[in-house]
DNA sequence: AAACTTACTGACTAGTCAGTCAGCATAGCC
DNA sequence: GGCTATGCTGACTGACTAGTCAGTAAGTTT
């Protein structure tokens, strides 16, 4: 019965997320996450003490994932240019309401709420910061480009990705179609590469 | 009457965004602001045909202040590039919890379910654009920088802004705490100002 | 001075919410 | 076969919510 238990408890974070996506955070009811997952509301108390714990376990998921396919990425075999691009260009929202950027401006707007939220969301953006700065060293290292500050570098590269991501996200997408377009030449200056780039 | 009337319903405005800075739009209640304002809930009723009514209404005082707020730095007699600073690093937050950031924050997040609230922030942001761009067109005119694409370049500093304004608004500040010398070498580069910059 | 409008309130309601609780079914152990 | 633990539910509750409504007081118009 304990495999049953477990895919339950699951199929409730999945369905968290899900309504989340649907409806936003504000909105979300326990009695919503239950319909979704097909369970009673006392199974959602049982397995998750709070509202708050659910969405708390529920974030936590979603920021392991972030974290662990951004590890994949920065082990991969290819040149640091593409890492980070990957990186920062393959965050990007697919397109107006992407559920996953959806997601995290939703957890801005209710951090404040959530202290233990917050500090996910700190250890969060700090992994992605020092990811990309460990890709821009050693990128420098193998002489792939020059950059003074790796550190400055990255917190410059993903604060214009984390504003164009809300742009495109939130409002219409037009203006911000060529949303990757701007970040790849901000890259292009930002790394000191030959600016091979149109813009 | 109509006086005091007036001074009523503007002091139910300005408890509602006191309020939402304080707890958040989500915990936010009619009754809150009743009790900040010092009048009854059916007195906010009276007034605001309901809650979403009441938000949008705040929400858009404060669009109103930013919008004017720009207006005035762009009718300032100094050199476009100073006016420029004064948009983008002027609207940095102050610190941790800046009341204004932590508004449009807050506002983001319920954005989908306020579809007038929706209109109101893309006009902001469009306003904005334009206002940078148009800058950047004037202070290339008279020849106090190079710019090969003025939108494109208001579209990357704006982002940028944003993203170190999140940043700085909801994470600890140390690391975003140069948020604003940031901003001033991304100026340089992409303006392409004589790079006086210690970055 | 009567009729009407504006500004406002206390008391109320219908509905929703997170969380509780007693109890039931099943499975593993003795 | 009895005992206990785990997983789970239907029925419930107390707190709180936005919004209503009848009524009042003061000013304006006729």
């Amino acid at each position: 019965m304990a495999r049953d238990a477990d895919a339950r408890k699951s199929a409730i974070l999945a369905a968290v997320a899900e309504v989340i996506v649907e409806i936003g955070f504000t909105a979300m009811t326990v009695a919503d996450v239950a319909r979704r997952a097909e369970v009673s509301t006392a199974l959602v108390h049982y397995h998750f003490s709070s509202k708050s714990d659910l969405i708390r376990a529920a974030i936590s998921v979603a920021g392991e994932e972030e974290r662990s396919s951004r590890e994949a990425i920065a082990a991969r075999d290819a040149s640091a240019q593409d890492r980070i691009a990957e990186m920062l260009i393959g965050s990007l929202p697919e397109g107006p309401d992407d559920p996953t950027w959806l997601l995290w401006i939703e957890t801005w707007g209710e951090i404040r709420r959530l202290p233990e939220v917050r500090r996910l969301m700190e250890d969060l953006d700090r992994h992605e910061l020092e990811s990309i700065s460990a890709l821009i060293v050693s990128g420098r290292a193998n002489g792939e480009f020059a950059c003074e500050d790796p550190v400055a570098t990255a917190q410059r590269l993903v604060a214009l990705r984390d504003g164009l991501a809300v742009q495109r996200t939130l409002f219409s997408a037009s203006a911000v179609e060529d949303a990757a377009r701007l970040l790849r030449s901000a890259m292009s200056r930002n790394l000191g590469l030959p600016s091979d780039d149109p813009f």
